[in-house]
RNA sequence: GGACGCAUAGCUCAGUUGGUUAGAGCGUUACAUUGACAUUGUAAAGGUCGGAGGUCCGAAUCCUCCUGCGUCCACCA
């Protein structure tokens, strides 16, 4: 099967271009490109993923030998919000993602990566009117009707839905775009509807009144998650209601005094005990005269304030709270709402507050309080307020009828509630099923996520703007149907849109064909792995576990992987306001894509914040090119590269590398598993460039015959780096001749083990550390480069290895022997390097280095000497710790023995 | 008020269950570069692991307290 999307045909463009080029000659042909000097990545990234879709490997079905594919990885994309452009932090889900599905794709599983994006009801219907009256609309709203501003919203978000589709491309992601899906298209809307109605039906989700978290600007209620707290200036003012009221309260919002009906006092507060249960008629100016109950409360500190506390059921969740539990004990109070929906007093205010705003009505009421000598006093305070980032005014408490999901409520099949759904999911696993359980990273996470479980309430669900899934819910004549559009004449749909969240909730099961049985749904559900930004743990991992474990008994993912939030190179968060916003666009033009992945993923731990910096994109864009030159040395050396499938190590070196390749395939492997992005790329990166560049290149540069094993390791290091680096990785892959590198299979380890059983790490690590004396002594000494100098070895041992030694540390004549006069030491291991420095050699310069590192070394002696005749340290210390620390102490006081001998000659 | 995290080289960070003479990248310094790679090479300098106690034969690592920074939650009416 193959995917072409619409608006991809720059891809096409490109590779055209290329066949025009390679016309003119100056590319080669398709089967073995020729390797220009350094990459360039702008020319190739949108071919190579052209190519990949073209392929249809990124849908499970079509990868090579998909029957005997046994294992299963799937992921769930968090769909970006269709409110604007992918960020950096898309960028960074997406190399993590694309990396680990990548990864398992290379383990040879059956790998899907679900695409999509997220209507975001409220943040972008917020968006929209925003910029509507930018362009001069009063009120949207009002102006433009329910349709046609659903239209204009339809309108922006799909322009900006193929606008982060292409950018998803961008990324190289590897998803499935034969399975793409929107949380607002018809198979989302279908699974939400249903899954209201099952809700309903099981007494989950009720029509309650009470108090909810109103935007005046936004007309709209917030859930608790969605409203944060600000600082601000306020004022506590200390008041009586009337001359006769015995106690006096405090309260930063007077205004809402006008609607209070009771006093709130500790049970045990002697001063106030005696008012308990009795009711005082106090008149401040209210429509009604006010009846304020004393009553007693466990929550009030008698030690605030002035102990009491005055209780407005309408306009405080707290003292809703109140409310509801005098009401329970059959002891109840009245509410009365003294704001409406559009943040004014209302008629029970009174007459003088009637339409005055919330600051407005303050103020008289204060004046008020100040004329009849009631004001006991004010202070200046800071205060938290309340408020949204999508329509940036004060939530107000306000008591309306909305529909809520209950998460206390006994499940009827289930004999369990959603908050012990949630409760299960990540300790004993749904039922007690291991299997079912949530593994959270990093671990803390799971601490804060059942922190919030049990203090959940209930989830107010609807929403009173337009752009949203719409309640299922008709009514007629009193009667009310759900989930179903009824037959027949005159039934009015409800009003309301759902909480965007309740749709995303669904994403992992609905991308699924949920609630359809589908194929899709049991092979790939629950999801394998899930990374997100720690700030959505209860926004949407909770309330994704929420719903799949109601609806289908199974929790959403198996791993989640928290990561933290990009900094910029000073550690600021990225705002537009602080306008230190990056394109990622921008940034994959300049450094290429496989720059700006590495880049994000190295320092990227689970639940850290980590930093972005151009300079980092940089350093990534050099590993990128170190690997294409490497692969361009070795292709120019033997010739053609190929596939070979198994090698034989002739040398100690060639058993070196092989070696540390089997160690660094072990490792990342195992990094990986554990989500370790950012420590397998730094293995990988040593690997690559000190270990096989820097030592085993160079030392390929004299020992020959090594083109099959240089073959053997390219093809594995290009796999290795695949998931981090996927387009240049392809695009030298490509050389190979060997099919595509999205397919190729991850380095089997047990073949490495095998051929690098017998290796000898103690005399290579000598040849190294050999080698690097003598370039240290030249440095010292500052040798040109070009200089040879000779050198005498005291260990013939590692003579066998001359070649080598001569040509990594330009050496003119190398013998064994004793110290020639005239010539500058080191000791390394339990031999010694001397280079001759004719006429060049500092004596003294010599003797205070060789003293310096004999006090050094003599302390270290002490040191270990000590330890060892600890009676505790024999006696309790491991065999295998004991054993090393002896082989330290013997070479350390050979060492000696080799300074000193060294010292004594030079007299 | 509650909870959590961080503190290691100039900067950004590794350091896995306690056993190193504590590491990397960037930056710095020196030398070099017709050579796969100036997007490079070789080498060097640089740290009493925030402070104080404690456990242990042994602590950057475990425990307690303190200091500084950060995050989340609740919200004081």
């Amino acid at each position: 099967m193959k995917v072409k999307l619409p608006g991809w045909g720059f891809g096409l463009q490109l590779l055209l271009f290329y066949r025009f080029l390679s016309t003119l000659g100056l590319s080669m042909n398709d089967s073995s490109p020729e390797f220009m000097k350094a990459y360039e990545p702008q020319g190739v990234e949108d071919a190579i993923y052209q190519k990949w879709l073209d392929s249809g490997y990124f849908t499970p079905e079509n990868l090579p030998d998909f029957a005997e594919r046994k294992e299963v990885f799937s992921i769930a994309m968090p769909p970006p919000n269709v409110t604007g452009v992918l960020h950096l932090g898309h960028s960074l889900e997406n190399s993590l993602m694309d990396a680990m599905a990548r990864y398992q794709r290379l383990l040879g599983k059956k790998v899907l990566l679900v695409p999509g994006t997220d209507h975001a009801a409220l943040p972008t219907q917020a968006r929209v009117e925003k910029m509507l009256m930018k362009d001069g609309l009063k009120n949207p709203r009002q102006e433009l009707g329910r349709e046609g501003l659903v239209a204009k919203i339809r309108e922006y978000a799909e322009q900006s839905r193929s606008t982060i589709l292409s950018q998803i491309k961008k990324m190289g992601t590897s998803c499935d775009w034969s399975r793409l899906a929107y949380t607002f298209d018809e198979p989302r809307n279908v699974a939400v509807n249903e899954l209201f109605k099952r809700m309903y039906n099981d007494g989950l989700i009720y029509r309650g009144y009470r108090v909810v978290n109103w935007s005046v600007k936004g007309q709209s209620t917030f859930s608790d998650d969605e409203i944060m707290h600000v600082e601000r200036a306020a004022k506590l003012y200390t008041f009586k209601y009337g001359k006769d009221f015995p106690i006096a309260i405090a309260t930063t919002r007077p205004e809402t005094k006008l609607g209070d009906t009771a006093v709130a006092v500790h049970p045990d507060d002697e001063r106030y005990q005696k008012f308990i249960g009795q009711t005082f008629t106090v008149d401040v100016g209210a429509a009604e005269p006010l009846k304020i109950k004393i009553i007693a409360d466990q929550n009030v500190d008698p030690k605030f304030g002035t102990g009491a506390l005055g209780v407005t059921p309408a306009h405080s969740a707290i003292d809703f709270a109140m409310y509801e539990l005098q009401k329970m004990q059959g002891n109840p109070i009245e509410i009365i709402p003294v704001i409406g929906k559009d943040g004014k007093m209302t008629a029970a205010a009174g007459q003088e507050y009637v339409g005055l705003n919330v600051e407005e009505a303050r103020e008289k009421f204060v004046a008020w309080l100040r004329a009849q000598d009631l004001l006991i006093s004010e202070e200046d305070i800071t205060q938290n307020v309340a408020t949204n980032d999508r329509y940036g005014d004060v939530i107000e408490a306000i008591p309306m009828e909305q529909w809520w999901l209950d998460v206390n409520k006994t499940i009827p099949q289930m004999g369990k509630s959603l908050r012990d759904l949630l409760r299960e999911a990540v300790t004993s696993g749904l039922n007690g099923e291991a299997a079912q359980k949530v593994d959270i990273s990093p671990e803390r996470s799971i601490k804060i996520y059942l922190d919030r479980v049990e203090s959940l309430r209930d989830w107010c669900i609807s929403r009173q703007i337009w752009w949203g899934h719409r309640i299922p819910v008709w009514y007629k004549d009193g009667e009310m149907v759900v989930s179903e559009v009824p037959m027949g004449e005159g039934w009015v749909q409800d009003e309301d849109t759902l909480d965007t969240w309740f749709s995303s909730a669904t994403w992992t099961f609905s991308t699924l064909g949920w609630p359809k049985q589908t194929a899709d749904l049991a092979t790939y559900h629950p999801t394998s792995w899930m990374q997100m930004g720690s700030d959505n743990i209860y926004l949407w991992m909770m309330r994704m576990i929420l719903m799949s474990a109601y609806a289908l008994q199974q929790i959403p993912f198996k791993e989640v992987y928290f990561h933290g939030i990009l900094r910029d190179d000073q550690g600021r968060k990225f705002s537009k306001s602080l306008g230190n916003s990056v394109d990622p666009l921008e940034v994959i033009a300049q450094y290429g894509c496989d720059a700006l992945r590495v880049s994000l993923l190295v320092g990227n731990t689970p639940g850290n914040d980590s930093r972005f910096s151009e300079e980092r994109v940089g350093s990534a864009r050099n590993l990128v090119n170190k690997i294409w030159n490497i692969s361009r040395y070795i292709s120019m050396n033997v010739g053609e590269l190929r596939h070979v499938e198994l090698v034989f190590p002739k040398t100690l070196t060639d058993k070196w590398i092989l070696g540390c390749l089997a160690q660094t395939v072990e490792k990342v492997s195992k990094l990986f598993d554990q989500s370790d992005f950012s420590l397998a790329t730094e293995i990988l990166r040593e690997f690559t460039w000190t270990d096989f560049a820097d030592w085993y290149l160079e030392i390929a540069k004299v020992e020959k015959g090594k083109d099959d094993i240089l073959n053997y390791i390219l093809e594995r290091l290009l796999i290795l780096w695949h998931p981090f680096m996927p387009f240049v990785t392809e695009e030298i892959y490509a050389r190979f001749n060997n099919g595509m590198l999205l397919v190729a299979k991850w380095p089997d380890i047990e073949d490495l083990k095998e051929v690098t059983s017998s290796v000898d790490h103690l005399t290579f690590t000598n040849l190294q550390a050999t080698i690097s004396a003598i370039r240290n002594i030249r440095a010292e000494y500052q040798v040109t480069p070009k200089q040879l100098v000779d050198v005498v070895l005291s260990d013939k041992e590692i003579l066998a290895y001359s070649d080598i030694i001569i040509a990594l540390a330009k050496v003119r004549y190398l013998t064994v022997g004793v110290k020639p006069e005239q010539a500058a030491s080191a000791v390394v291991g339990f031999a010694e390097v001397h280079v001759s420095l004719e006429g060049l050699v500092d004596t003294e310069k010599e003797r205070t280095k060789i003293e310096a590192e004999l006090v050094s070394t003599k302390k270290y002696i002490e040191v270990q000497t000590m330890k060892l005749d600890n009676a505790d340290f024999v006696s309790r210390a491991p065999e295998k710790v004991i054993l090393g620390e002896k082989a330290k102490l013997a070479e350390a006081i050979d060492k000696v023995t080799k300074l000193e001998q060294q010292l004594s000659s030079m007299k």
